[in-house]
DNA sequence: TTGTAATTGATTCTCAGTCGCAATTGTAAC
DNA sequence: GTTACAATTGCGACTGAGAATCAATTACAA
């Protein structure tokens, strides 16, 4: 499970495992899709919660590194994250009219991944891939 | 050639070519390879411009729009961009360790993300890909 | 040449994300 | 359970890319 995850990825860091994190670490788990890091923040305010801003900012590299989450766009000045455990990766498709966001999964797309990286000496971790152009409503 | 796709779209656009719009783009064609906006004033101020950078980073986002130039990618905090005229795509593959940029081209690539466009009803314009991960020298 | 809307540089402002620090807390060793 | 200490916290100040403001200037159509 994610929690066991974490937890393991801490302490073969040294790092601890603190009330904050837990609670960062079970909101970003109870919904599905994206979020930046301040609505994650009001998201925690809301339930009671009084972590820090800067607590958020600190967790979540931890949690990129441990492989639980991962940035998946980057919309106007933030960027947005999104959890990893139980999830197809998928990329995405931006109007450039509207703003919606369309997402895809292609798994020839991933294969072609993996060879380009063979081909270039390289070990990929992750990507992104982003498609901006109109949508079916705006084209 | 790149002055003339320019000039023609500031006009249909009701926009006047300043000298400080030329010298731009000039700049930015007088060299392959990205930049960040922040790079290019120091270029130019280095070649005796006064170039402001407010007016770097309002002639750029009309560049975009015009076609001159791409986004390519955002390293830390700042967007790096590149001058398309007589250029093939390429991505990118970056460095978790060491930051090397590897760029790349595949047809195959090119071709999958027009099939994929097509089957999601989207009219794709530019897009950007990042491979994240350890380059030959550091995984 | 003129009228006018677009553009300029200088400056200020914004706001996501980072940093420094004193107080607190998790955890391993006893 | 205590102890000891390094890691972590929240707060508030700081940073830096990029946007906004505005009076002075300029491109360009008529």
């Amino acid at each position: 499970m994610y929690n066991t995850i974490f937890k393991e990825f801490l302490q073969k860091k040294g790092l601890k495992l603190t009330r904050e994190r837990e609670a960062i670490l079970k909101e970003i788990f109870s919904f599905h899709g994206h979020f930046d890091p301040e609505e994650l923040h009001i998201r925690l305010r809301k339930k009671g919660s009084s972590i820090s801003k800067a607590s958020i900012y600190r967790t979540v590299p931890l949690l990129i590194e441990s492989g639980l989450l991962e940035e998946v766009i980057k919309v106007d000045k933030h960027a947005h994250y999104e959890h990893t455990y139980g999830h197809n990766h998928h990329d995405h498709m931006i109007c450039i009219t509207c703003g919606r966001v369309v997402e895809f999964h292609s798994q020839e797309l991933e294969e072609l991944q993996k060879r380009l990286c063979k081909d270039y000496g390289f070990r990929g971790i992750s990507h992104t891939l982003e498609i901006r152009g109109y949508c079916r409503k705006c084209r």
